[in-house]
DNA sequence: TAGACAAACTGGTTTAAACCAATAACATAC
DNA sequence: GTATGTTATTGGTTTAAACCAGTTTGTCTA
């Protein structure tokens, strides 16, 4: 199959704009491995003349590929593919959605679901108003039917209903309500579990545990997410991925 | 001041194309807080009028604020300026970046640096050539004269050098090669210091040591860089940002 | 054969001009 | 007073055209 048929194929078979479509027939062409690692696309000119498009929303469909790191560009030289990279997980996605990725049914086991007024503590941290109304969770969570970590979430009421109970994925609620995290800042050390973190994961206290504190933040900037998990450190590994 | 003044002042005591020129004196005015958080910038097409661009420019310039979250554009209605949200530091920056911007001045002590083959292992890992020749750096890594944490680091030789003696930042000699990582997998995790690590870092055996495994790809894709390193719990904190 | 040079080609930048779709503001009718 | 359309405005998409600054490549010379 012809690389330029290849595209415009897939093209086609999708909605949208124009330069969304081209960007994701590339991807997924080059994905396939039409073109090796190492060799060249054609010119920016020539590709954009026989797939029917404009140099510019070709570009700009190769901007966001070099980005992702699919495609390198040189100037004055060309564009060449990139070797496969593997994906990786990132915590946005959350714990229901990483642990399904896994091949792990999760599950929850609420043991505080309260609504209240944030502290000066967390006002501070968060930025958040004193007093506002917030929503505090803590919840142990489960992969597998195996404890894997404990959370303590607060969330401003508004972002997820007052009746809200604890069940479900907390990200799926957010995003309903159009609230969900857009930017994540966290922080992440190793500490040792006290006696009652180790009897909630059924380990030994002292043992070895990864403490993640979470400032998630909404479309306009403040803080929609503020939480602290600790994770087994037998058990959990956090993949992340950093572009420069 | 006026807004557009401001930004006319600063786009012209600056070099380089004029698109860069206008992303950071916007980001410098905005960080500023001429503008405040909640409030609508003019609209693109008197923006680029009063600043002598023309609007295909200004959005280059404003979908980057908007990705990195400094503003937040809706279709219909405007563009308005996003509260702040504080820096991150990326891992990426490596260990020698990282503790001067906390203010420390970081050392190290080489424990081994020798020039080997591959192994099995880590040509599995990297997917570089068995056999292939790399330089196999462990090092004591010191802030404010104290240990924080035990590195082991595998590079290919020809992205450092046959010369390289392990002292001095890994990145600052990669980048002089132009082998510095562009993507950077790592993998975090709490593990208990066994007795060589704890020597070495001073800590209890058994004690929470965070350990990151770290694969570095180059422009091309290829694996530049192997590391696991175990930072003692106590004394360091990862952070990270997540976009989503 | 080795080097110097020029031409062709590459990606990068900038502009102007249309048009679309979602929003906000306003005027109107009930 | 409230509901309903209409209209102007906003950001989003796409194109075409020109020019710049590097890199190849090929040719021509010493």
């Amino acid at each position: 199959m012809d690389f330029y048929a290849a595209v415009l194929e897939r093209m086609a078979a999708q909605h949208g704009p124009l330069g969304e479509r081209l960007r994701h027939a590339l991807t997924a062409v080059l994905d396939s491995g039409a073109i090796a690692p190492g060799e060249s696309l054609p010119s920016e000119r020539e590709m954009a003349d026989e797939l029917n498009v404009s140099r510019s929303t070709l570009r700009q469909g190769l901007k966001e590929l070099a980005q992702q790191g699919i495609v390198a560009t040189r100037p004055g030289a060309g564009t060449v593919v990139v070797g496969r990279i593997p994906k990786a997980l990132s915590r946005l996605s959350g714990f229901t959605e990483d642990m399904r990725l896994r091949g792990l049914e999760p599950t929850s086991r609420v043991l505080e679901c309260s609504i209240g007024r944030i502290g000066a503590d967390a006002a501070f941290r968060t930025g958040l108003p004193l007093g506002s109304p917030i929503l505090t969770l803590v919840r142990l969570r489960l992969a597998g039917g195996e404890a894997i970590a404990l959370e303590r979430a607060v969330v401003p009421v508004e972002a997820v209903g007052a009746d809200y109970d604890g069940s479900g994925s907390l990200y799926e609620r957010m995003d309903a309500r159009n609230a969900r995290p857009h930017r994540v800042l966290q922080s992440l050390s190793a500490t040792e579990a006290d006696e009652a973190l180790a009897a909630h994961l059924g380990i030994r206290p002292g043992a070895a545990v990864l403490e993640v504190a979470q400032l998630g933040y909404g479309q306009t900037g403040t803080v929609v997410e503020d939480a602290m998990t600790w994770y087994r450190g037998d058990r959990y590994k956090y993949v992340g991925e950093i572009r420069g």
